[in-house]
DNA sequence: CAGTCGTGGGT
DNA sequence: TACCCAAGACT
């Protein structure tokens, strides 16, 4: 059976034989979640197969992202772009728009640049996982997710649910991050010749809806037989994780220019970076110093600048408060800049942030207007 | 290779 | 409230 490794606690819980995929196979038929991007379980054995295309889409959207948030973005995307061919046909401008709020923006170039990639080769995905990690956008657990989902191949398919589940099952004490490779040697044990690709979204399910970061529903779980960290008394002890690092506070203003029509100025960032290639409106430096920044001298241009309120948001390394002022401005945009009407502004690429900006200084100007 | 990169929902 | 963290990739 499964060699003994020096990290594993409990190594008699879970011997790495078939019976793991089975039950969880089994499991997966009865409880599995209907999401859009799915097809029905068992797929291959019907002679039917999912369309790479939304699956290699999913996955790429659910990087870092929950299923809730992708949901209405895929369903967008994929009555947009049906095909590869007419993603890659698009403007890159309209993919950032359409992808303005999911977050993580680096991924909507690489997606799109994967897009005109694949299609310039013919319009088919690689079928098999190191093909699919040569593509821009995919790296070591999306070509597996691909690879096992769309073409059946048995990939060790290792993201967070996966981890965690694996890191109960054998009731791992090693912090995240120094046992990937562990974890995927013993997620490469358990994969089944057959349904690897329910095999992998099986093991999500189960990490989204039972062995859940908190409280897991272990009464429920398929593999509870099995579990070693069921045995300790405390699955949610694991995964072990290393202690975090604290978020430091930058500050910043921002500027809401509004022509007499309600036009917005607005202006795009750099390609690369944070925020990259999205929209905003002007700001000073976001800085770790608290000082006169924050105030209306620090403005693009001179104006009748009206303190309007002040926004905060949270980003995966720190955290910003922004001071936001609102002026009336006549003439023309300065170099850089353009301005937005007032029904333009709900479509363009503004994250989170910017939109909380502009809801500051003009409540409601980033609301979907309907027509008339 | 440790840091960079968003956002929203759950607890 | 404050914290956790989600179907990670890239440098």
């Amino acid at each position: 059976m499964a060699p003994q490794d020096q990290t594993r606690k409990a190594d008699k819980a879970v011997s790495g034989d078939s019976s793991v995929a089975a039950s969880l196979l089994g499991w997966y038929d009865a409880h599995h979640r209907d999401l859009p991007w799915r097809v029905t379980p068992g797929a291959f054995a019907r002679g039917t197969r999912p369309d790479p295309y939304r699956v290699w889409l999913s996955e790429v959207m659910l990087q870092q992202t929950t299923v809730e948030a992708v949901k209405a973005y895929f369903r967008t995307f994929v009555e947009k772009w049906p095909t590869v061919a007419a993603l890659a046909a698009a403007p890159a401008e309209d993919v950032m728009k359409a992808w303005a709020g999911l977050g993580y923006y680096s991924r909507a170039r690489n997606l799109k640049a994967c897009a005109d990639l694949v299609a310039r080769q013919g319009g088919r995905f690689p079928d098999t996982e190191a093909g699919l990690k040569e593509l821009p956008g995919i790296g070591a657990y999306t070509a597996a997710a691909i690879a096992a989902i769309a073409f059946d191949r048995p990939a060790a398919v290792v993201d967070g649910n996966v981890e965690r589940v694996v890191s109960r099952l054998y009731s791992i004490e090693t912090p995240l991050g120094e046992t990937k490779q562990e974890i995927r040697a013993l997620v490469e044990k358990l994969v089944p010749e057959t349904r690897p690709g329910d095999f992998a979204q099986a093991m999500m399910d189960l990490g989204a809806t039972i062995c859940t970061p908190r409280r897991p529903r272990c009464m429920l779980c398929p593999l509870r037989e099995g579990c070693s960290a069921i045995l300790s008394g405390d699955p949610e002890r694991f995964p072990v994780r290393l202690p975090k690092s604290d978020k430091p506070l930058r500050r910043g203003a921002a500027f809401v220019a509004q022509r007499e029509d309600g036009a917005i100025l607005l202006r795009k960032r750099p390609d690369k970076g944070l925020l990259g290639g999205m929209t905003e409106v002007p700001t000073t430096a976001w800085t770790a110093r608290i000082d006169g920044a924050t105030t209306q001298d620090a403005a693009p241009f001179p104006a009748g600048w009206r303190r309007a309120g002040r926004i905060g948001h949270v980003f995966t390394h720190f955290a910003l408060e922004l001071d936001v002022f609102h002026a009336h401005i006549e003439g023309g945009a300065p170099d850089g800049h353009f301005w937005s009407l007032a029904h333009e502004i709900s479509g363009e690429a503004l994250p989170t942030v910017m939109k909380k900006v502009i809801e500051a200084a003009i409540p409601g100007a980033t609301r979907k207007q309907r027509a008339h």
